[in-house]
RNA sequence: CGGGACGUGGCGCAGCUUGGCAGCGCGCAGCGUUCGGGACGCUGAGGUCGCGGGUUCAAAUCCCGCCGUCCCGACCA
C-alpha cells in the first residue's frame, strides 16, 4: 500500500474526552472514529489488526477441533423467553419490533441460538462438539467508556461446547483454557486467568482472562506465588484468628455517631474490626440485612451470586426507618427478626462486638454474634484488600487492575435443559447435553494491545498484530533516483510476502517519522538521497527503539528476516 | 438511574459574565521557497454556533424545554 493512497487520518491533537491511552491513540493514529456513545467505526488500520487477531483466534479454535459457524445478530423473542433470559437480562439487551409487532432482540450472546441448533444432535456418538463464530454482539451498556474497552456493539469470538457428561465438559473447558492461553500468548498479551463470578450466564464455574492495565475496570486478587488468582467479585482470603473476650450486651448512647469511623473515634466505641456493619438492601423487592465486619466492604456481585437476586439496590433512608426504626448510622441486627439476615463469615463466632441499636444515637456493645443475632445465612460477601493472606499459601495478596479479554464458563445444563437438548446415551436413555460457553472480545483485545504497547510517540504493535509490518519512509519522493530505490525495496518486500506501507507522501521527513511512530509500524526503513548516494538506508525498530544503518543490498534480506522472527513470538 | 461538566468549520479551542460583523491554532486547496525529526510565505475554501421555543430592534451570548457526549458513582458475560 502507498501511504499517499491509504486512508490513515492521523491527528495532531488528542481527541477530547479520550481518557484511556488506547482510546486516545487509536483515534489520533487514524484507527477508529466514534459514531455515538459506545459505538465506533473501525478504519482500515484497525480492520487489519482485528483481522490478524481473528486469524490467530481461528487457528487456535480449529486446533481444538472447533467448527466455525455464523449466526444471526437478530433474534426472535421466543428464543430468549425459552431460556428465561428475555425477562432476566433487562435493559442490557437491545430490543425492537418488526413490522408485524413481533418482539426481537439484538443478540448479546448466543447460547440460545446455538442450543436451538444443538437440538439436532441425537446421539452421544455425535458428541463432543465445539461450535464457534466470530460475530457482532450488542449490549446496551449503562455507561460505555474508554473507547473500545467498553462498547455497545462489538465483535466476539464465542464458542459453545456440547458434551455427554460433566467430565466431557471439563475436557472442553480445559481445552478452551489452553487455547485461550495460546491465543493471548501469541497476541502478545499477558492474560492472567482468574476465578470469576458467572453472573447472568449461570453455570457452575468460570475463568476470566485479565490483561493488566490501569485503564481496565476489573479488580483482581492475585497471589505473587502464582497459586491463587480471582476476580474481586469472587475472591477469598484467609481470615486471621481472632480471640474475643466475652461481653455483656449493653445499649449505650452515641450521639452524633453516623459512620464506622465515627464509632471508632468515639469514646467508649470500638475499632472498625470490632464493629458489625449493617447494610440494608432490596433483593428483587425483598428487604434484607447484610452484616459485615466494620472494616470490610461489601461486593454486591457476591450478594447477587449467593442469593440469585437479579435486581439489587440499597434501601433508602425512609424505607429503612419504616422497617428498622432508625436512620442509617444506628442500624443493627440485634433483636431483629422478620427479615432475611445474611452475614459474612468474618463475623462467625465473634463476641464483644459493637453495632447499631436501631435507635438513633444508640449502639450496642458486648454483642455476641451467635447469641444476639438471628443470622439466616452465612456467605462470603466481602471485598479483599491488598496484603490479606492468600487462602492457598498465606502470602500477602496483591490487588491489580485489568481488563477482561476472555471469559470461559461451565454452563452445565442451564440452556440445554430449557431447550430440551438431549441425546441418546450409550444405555439408550435420553441424556441432557452438558454445555460450556467461551468468549473473547476482539476489539477489546485490540484496545488491550494498544494499552499494553504504546509510548509517548504512539502505538508500538507487536509484529504479529501490526497493521503493516514495515514502512518505507521515502525522503524526497520527488527525487527520481531515491523513489526508484524505494520502489524496488517495496516490490521485493511485497514479493517476499511482507506487509509493507510505502510512505511516498510529499511530506517533510519529520512528519513521516512522527506518523509512522504514531501508527506504530514495527519496522521502518528510511530511504533518502543521502543514503542512496552511499548505498545505505536507516533501519528503525519501533519496538526496541534501535536504529542502524544497513547497506541497500542487504536491507530487504534483513527486513524479511526480522519480520519473520517477529511473527511468531516465543 | 444519581452527581458533575461540556456541545461554536475535519480536529483542538476562544468568544457567553456585560446581547451588536462568528474568531484563533492545527488540518485542507492553489502557488512559491524548503526538505534526514511535526518548515515558511502569499492566496483561498470551509460554520444550520446541538435542536426547538421564548425574551429583544438585535441572541453563539439571556430564559425554558429537549437531544447528544464525556467524567465520577450505581450497573455490567
Amino acid at each position: 500500500m502507498r501511504w499517499s493512497q491509504a486512508h490513515i487520518p492521523t491527528l495532531r491533537d488528542d481527541p477530547a474526552d479520550a481518557e484511556a491511552a488506547s482510546h486516545r491513540l487509536l483515534t489520533r493514529a487514524g484507527y477508529m472514529r466514534q459514531l455515538m456513545a459506545g459505538v465506533y467505526s473501525l478504519l482500515p488500520l484497525a480492520v487489519k489488526v482485528r483481522a490478524k487477531i481473528a486469524t490467530i483466534v481461528r487457528e487456535e479454535m480449529d486446533a481444538i477441533g472447533a467448527q466455525e459457524f455464523l449466526l444471526p445478530a437478530i433474534h426472535p423473542a421466543e428464543l430468549w423467553q425459552k431460556s428465561g433470559r428475555w425477562e432476566l437480562v433487562g435493559e442490557e439487551m437491545f430490543r425492537l419490533q418488526d413490522r408485524r409487532q413481533s418482539d426481537l432482540a439484538l443478540g448479546m450472546t448466543h447460547e440460545e441460538v446455538f442450543t436451538s441448533l444443538a437440538l439436532e444432535l441425537a446421539s452421544y456418538r455425535q458428541l463432543p462438539q465445539i461450535w464457534y463464530q466470530i460475530q457482532t454482539k450488542f449490549r446496551d451498556e449503562p455507561r460505555p467508556k474508554s473507547g473500545l474497552l467498553r462498547t455497545r456493539e462489538f465483535t466476539m469470538k464465542d464458542s459453545y461446547s456440547f458434551d455427554i457428561d460433566a467430565a466431557g465438559l471439563d475436557r472442553a473447558f480445559d481445552a478452551h483454557h489452553e487455547a485461550y492461553a495460546n491465543i493471548f500468548r501469541r497476541l502478545g498479551l499477558e492474560a492472567i486467568p482468574v476465578a470469576a463470578s458467572s453472573g447472568l450466564m449461570g453455570g457452575t464455574g468460570s475463568v476470566e482472562f485479565i490483561v493488566r492495565t490501569d485503564a481496565g475496570e476489573d479488580l483482581i486478587v492475585v497471589c505473587p506465588t502464582g497459586d491463587y488468582a480471582a476476580n474481586m467479585e469472587a475472591a477469598a482470603a484467609r481470615l486471621d484468628e481472632v480471640l474475643d473476650e466475652p461481653g455483656e450486651l449493653e445499649k449505650f448512647p452515641t450521639p452524633g455517631v453516623k459512620t464506622i469511623d465515627d464509632l471508632a473515634n468515639f469514646e467508649g466505641g470500638a475499632p472498625a474490626d470490632r464493629q458489625v456493619k449493617s447494610l440494608t438492601y432490596f433483593l428483587d423487592a425483598e428487604f434484607v440485612l447484610v452484616l459485615l465486619r466494620g472494616d470490610h466492604a461489601l461486593v454486591e456481585q457476591k450478594l447477587a451470586d449467593h442469593t440469585g437476586a437479579l435486581e439489587i439496590r440499597q434501601a433508602n433512608p425512609d424505607e429503612i426507618k419504616e422497617r428498622l426504626g432508625a436512620e442509617p448510622g444506628s442500624l443493627g441486627a440485634v433483636e431483629v427478626s422478620g427479615f432475611r439476615i445474611l452475614a459474612d463469615p468474618a463475623l462467625k463466632g465473634r463476641t464483644n462486638m459493637t453495632t447499631g441499636a436501631n435507635e438513633d444515637g444508640f449502639h450496642f456493645r458486648g454483642v455476641d454474634v451467635d447469641r444476639d443475632l438471628n443470622i439466616n445465612e452465612w456467605s462470603d460477601l466481602r471485598a479483599i484488600e491488598a496484603g490479606e493472606a492468600c487462602v492457598e499459601c498465606g502470602n500477602p495478596l496483591e490487588v491489580l487492575r485489568g481488563i477482561e479479554v476472555g471469559h470461559i464458563f461451565k454452563l452445565g445444563e442451564r440452556y440445554s435443559a430449557a431447550f430440551g437438548a438431549e441425546v441418546l446415551a450409550e444405555e439408550g436413555t435420553a441424556s441432557t447435553i452438558v454445555m460450556g460457553s467461551y468468549g473473547i472480545g476482539l476489539e477489546r483485545s485490540v484496545a488491550a494491545l494498544a494499552e499494553t504497547y504504546h509510548d509517548d510517540a504512539g502505538l508500538k504493535w507487536p509484529m504479529q498484530v501490526a497493521p503493516f509490518e514495515v514502512v518505507i519512509s521515502v525522503i524526497r519522493p520527488d527525487d527520481a533516483e531515491t523513489m526508484g530505490v524505494a520502489d524496488e525495496i517495496y516490490r521485493q518486500l511485497l514479493a517476499a510476502g511482507v506487509e509493507v506501507l510505502l510512505d511516498d507522501r510529499d511530506e517533510r521527513p519529520g512528519v513521516k517519522f512522527a506518523d509512522s511512530e504514531l501508527v506504530g509500524i514495527p519496522l521502518r526503513i528510511t530511504v533518502g538521497p543521502r543514503g542512496v548516494a552511499d548505498k545505505s538506508a536507516e533501519l528503525f525498530d519501533r519496538r526496541s527503539g534501535e536504529k542502524q544503518d544497513v547497506s541497500l543490498d542487504k536491507a530487504v534480506g534483513l527486513l524479511v528476516e526480522l519480520v519473520e522472527q517477529g511473527r511468531e513470538p516465543v
